[in-house]
RNA sequence: UGGGGAAUGGUGUAAUGGUAACACUCCGGUUUUUGGUACCGUCAUUCUAGGUUCGAGUCCUAGUUCCCCAG
């Protein structure tokens, strides 16, 4: 029996720890009252539940965001089915009130449709971005101040901290699980109301906390993939809601000739290598995508090599104007991937749009993408970002 | 039609007669809250039929197909 208080102690230091993290998070009077986004998942439960050991008026709310028939029973999956199944029951154990909200058809309109629409044209979307940007970060959130939240809480692994000028956006500390690419869209008005308590702890102390906390999301797996598309095969989504889309084409190399044909240019995205069915030679690589054309063009590796690239849809949370950083040739860091540490450039203007001059070169900067932008004397600290338009690779700019 | 050359896995190549290598593709997996990339792994008995040899992709004969030169 002995070697279970030692687990206790443990388990409780642990949580004190993260406790203590999420006060200082949170940075609001004990007994305020907060909504806490709650997506079924580890990380969101346990936001909740430390949230409400920290002393704050915790009320749990889940979106149900698409065809919870087919998502049921899937692994990594998230907002649908089984998920809020379990959210719910997470708001139980936790003692919070909880409400399902049904957010189907404003996660296909402006999620899921918009996703098909981008592909159809050649880009390659971000679906979790507009996610964010639009049912959690504006309709779920007013939803909040209309409960008379102070704050609204994610369990996303990003960190807001308060500065000179007001909150900014920093990376989180577990530099493996940073999801601050992902929300480069924040703004200001969003990033004053919204917490994210686990922003300074690691994916291991969360998962210690929901073991010790005796939640029945500590091993889940952590979600992947396009939440929305049941299993792999992304485009079979696109098939369905754009017939039109999966149209066959040709794969041309970039001095024009025909190496082969495709099933459709929603399959493929800038830099991808897999799935061209070209054999023999050097591996090739998808240098663009003309849409119109049908057409998937290819080229070597170094094709690929990028120096500037255009953004739409520009947010900046940094300090000072945008257009005035612009002039000035800010230098920001960029990150073109989530998954890529963010590399040196300046902001510039490339034919009249705003856009990043990188020092060196990134590979496989696809349009529709995000590029989150970052301050080199501050890397941690989000500025803001967009949405890339256009790559400018061997002195030419392509959309 | 005459002369010459070549035929190896989905593709392109490699292998002093001794039990088929490399790259690419495909498929599977790892990594990843997008798509990718990267990394790891699986995939052929060598055009057909005979023959020489202890042993043939590797030599010989015939057939089939293809390429080049000459017409």
């Amino acid at each position: 029996m002995s070697h279970v208080p030692i687990h206790q102690t443990d388990d409780a230091a642990a949580i004190d720890l993260a406790v203590e993290a999420v006060r200082d998070a949170v940075r609001l009077p004990a007994g305020s009252r907060i909504v806490a986004a709650m997506s079924g998942g580890v990380d969101s439960t346990v936001t909740a539940a430390l949230l409400t050991r920290a002393g704050f008026d915790v009320v749990g709310v889940t979106l149900q965001l698409y065809d919870h028939g087919a998502a049921i029973s899937r692994k990594g999956a998230c907002c649908a089915g089984q998920d809020i199944h379990d959210a719910r029951t997470a708001a139980e154990t936790i003692g919070i009130p909880h409400y399902v909200l049904d957010y189907e058809s404003r996660f296909r309109d402006q999620v899921i449709e918009e996703f098909a629409d981008a592909y159809l044209r050649g880009e390659t979307p971000i679906p979790c971005v507009r996610c964010n940007q639009t049912v959690k970060f504006r309709d779920l959130l007013d939803v909040a101040r209309d409960l008379g939240a102070a704050a609204m809480a994610t369990g996303h692994y990003v960190r807001r901290v308060e500065g000179n000028a007001g909150p900014e956006l920093r990376r989180a500390v577990d530099p493996a699980k940073d999801q601050s690419y992902f929300l480069f869209a924040t703004t200001a008005d969003q990033l004053d109301y919204l917490r994210f308590p686990l922003g300074g702890l690691s994916k291991p102390q969360v998962r210690a906390v929901a073991a010790g906390l005796g939640l029945t999301a500590a091993d889940k797996p952590d979600s992947q993939d396009i939440c929305f598309v049941p299993e792999g095969k992304y485009h079979t989504v696109i098939d369905r809601l754009r017939p039109q889309g999966a149209l066959a084409g040709d794969v041309v190399h970039l001095d024009g000739r025909v190496l082969g044909r495709h099933e459709g240019v929603t399959r493929y995205t800038i830099g991808q290598r897999r799935g061209l069915n070209i054999g023999g030679g050097d591996p090739m690589f998808v240098v663009r995508i003309d849409a119109a054309a049908r057409q998937v063009i290819v080229g070597p590796r170094d094709a690929l090599l990028t120096t500037a690239l255009t953004l739409k849809e520009v947010s900046w949370i940094g300090e000072g104007d945008l257009a005035a950083a612009c002039a000035a040739g800010r230098p920001v860091l960029a990150r073109v991937r989530s998954t890529r540490e963010p590399v040196a450039g300046h902001l510039t203007l490339v034919d009249g749009e705003i856009g990043v001059a990188l020092d060196l070169f990134e590979e496989g900067v696809a349009p529709g993408q995000a590029c989150a932008l970052y301050d080199r004397d501050s890397p941690d600290r989000v500025l803001g970002g967009g949405f890339i338009a256009s790559a400018v690779r061997g002195g030419a700019s392509l959309p």
